[in-house]
DNA sequence: GTCTATAGCCAGATAGAC
DNA sequence: GTCTATCTGGCTATAGAC
């Protein structure tokens, strides 16, 4: 009988060092504490992933991994637009409740080292605006939606959906929330979010 | 003839943290890289502000310092409502674009260590939500805007207006701009993002 | 106030037994 | 594969001369 997925050690790395890093970023994380974490120590790390760099990278590469995916799906599914956007927000702040400190791992990681982008060939697999530019064209010759730039309606897509996972502590004091209050307005958005945004961008008759 | 604000090491300090933390975070800023950039040496750095953690605090605050009354001015001034929202994206970016590392550097530190809201006693500096939402009620009463509240429409114009500039390195790619097509896209936002969220909430005749 | 030199600690990485 | 013990370098912080 071969280990499952989750009792095996590498993936028990895995697992650690994605909670430690996500939370407390490359340098705030110590390896004794992702060791501690994984119920290791600290020379079985090196063992497996050789240094600390090396374990980081394989965390981050997963987590851009996991986001990447819903990113491709907005843009080049064939559903109507409406459709998309109606259930993108629910989609996705479905799965940031379930990472709710991907967000700011991934983006604060990025801006430190851009390269990671190109590194990773990531080029290749992070789809284009193309599909959702023609499927907007389509609208817009039809009058069924105001002139708009895909670049502009995916930047506002991504950004009412990640945003509040970002700013959530700032959000919370601001909005005076406290953690169940804010849980529900979030869980509010995965449907005021798309109203909102077709609210902007419908023609009305 | 006293020196100015820009030549006494107390505020050369100041300026060569501000932008090593900023780009780097606590932890991966280094007091030596500070002292270069401020073209003095690491046990000045101790003689004026005792320690690395006493240095940031002070980064820290000031940054928070500067965000915070663009954000006030939004939810309290007396301007009507279109007004505001049609000018607070122009102010707000021309801020950002000034301060590009400010976001994501305030944000990624307020969730490593939330507590820095509270230290600060910020929840009295920072307003609520009261003004916006008196303001918002009266316009549905009169028809004027659809029903909406003040915690979410705040939220999406923070959303719209800061998370580009966290987002960016991710932005670029999958927009595929250079970085002058990529300014040019944030310039066309100072008046989108109003003529966007106007068009979401407004009743039309 | 500003500098050089160094103390002291801590974290990443390795050696080597089992 | 997994462990304990240890090396090594780098970083914050301080001592002390000027």
């Amino acid at each position: 009988m071969v280990k499952t997925k989750e009792e095996n050690t590498e993936n028990k790395i895995l697992e650690a060092a994605k909670r430690i890093f996500q939370q407390k970023g490359l340098f705030g994380a110590r390896m004794q504490e992702i060791a501690d974490e994984a119920g290791i120590n600290k020379a079985l790390l090196h063992y497996y992933f050789r240094s600390k760099d090396l374990l980081f990278e394989a965390v981050f590469t997963q987590a851009i991994g996991m986001m990447a995916p819903k990113i491709d799906n907005l843009l080049n599914s064939d559903m109507p637009l409406e459709y998309k956007i109606k259930h993108i927000s629910e989609q996705y702040i479905t799965f940031l409740n379930k990472h709710p400190y991907l967000p700011n791992f991934v983006f604060h990681e990025l801006n430190r080292n851009p390269k990671f982008l190109e590194k990773m060939a990531l080029q290749e697999k992070l789809p284009g605006l193309d599909g959702l530019k023609r499927q907007l064209d389509q609208l817009i010759v039809e009058g069924k939606i105001i002139p708009i730039s895909a670049e502009q309606l995916f930047i506002n897509i991504l950004s009412l959906n990640i945003f509040p996972f970002i700013g959530k502590p700032l959000l919370k004091v601001v909005t005076k929330s406290s953690e169940e209050d804010f849980e529900a307005l979030i869980e509010e958005r995965k449907v005021f979010i798309a109203d909102f945004i077709m609210n902007a961008i419908t023609v009305k008759s």
